[in-house]
DNA sequence: TGGGGTGTGTAGTAAAAGCTACACACTGAA
DNA sequence: TTCAGTGTGTAGCTTTTACTACACACCCCA
């Protein structure tokens, strides 16, 4: 499944969800809110248009309340700050990122802990 | 300094370093390698193009011999294997992301080396 | 005094990304 | 029976990305 399809499926679903007891989640208000044409969004929710920029899908997110990295990586895409750590110290952080790789989440959730508790 | 002038400069100062002890590395030959057009990298190096495509920038950096995340970063861009590492899993990476976004990198490198140990 | 090698200037190009604008057809309530 | 609200189809658009093609001017040295 492509990400133009995924990506549409999951906010078509999610929308609708949402719609079903509040009516502000139309396609069309939900377009407005967002600030893109209700006609651009249909298509996105079909997957006749691949997903929008960042910004686009950012406010998506927030809007149903979604997680946006969550969101961004449906779409293919890497939020635009995750990419700034990295080329901030590329050696040392694509080293860790290619650690992590097959560690279990678990195990990465936990080193985000120690590092903030300022373990070491 | 943006991304175009630090990318440029780097790349020409490091190409004419090796230039000086091999003619191999004048700008028609390594751009010959390379598979790009002289004028092309010349423009580059000089600022009058921005960086290259990500495929570009990787045989620039093995010609150089110098590290490609490196490279990458100068040119603004982040590796694609870095950024399906972070689609697999987006919600756990994007936290331990932000979570060393300052911390040493002595403690960085720590990290990868203990996840590659198996310590947990 | 050419003929290979050097770097550079000008002028394009193809494809992708990220949209807008507007008309159309349907539905359900007033 | 109209009209506000629903989703959708068609046809565009601008900007960015990532380049190519080719001619020009200089230098050196055989």
């Amino acid at each position: 499944m492509s990400a133009t399809d995924s990506f549409g499926n999951f906010l078509r679903t999610r929308r609708q969800r949402k719609a079903g007891d509040d009516p502000s989640f139309s396609l069309r208000k939900l377009a407005n809110r967002i600030g893109i044409e209700p006609s651009y969004l249909s298509k996105i929710e079909r997957g006749h248009q691949p997903p929008p920029g960042e910004d686009t899908i950012r406010k998506i997110a927030d809007e149903l309340g979604e997680d946006r990295d969550a969101m961004l990586a449906l779409a293919g895409k890497v939020s635009s700050d995750l990419l700034e750590i990295i080329r901030q110290r590329p050696a040392v952080v694509a080293e860790l990122l290619r650690a992590i790789r097959r560690a279990p989440a678990r195990r990465i959730t936990e080193m985000s802990r120690e590092v903030r508790d300022g373990e070491w």
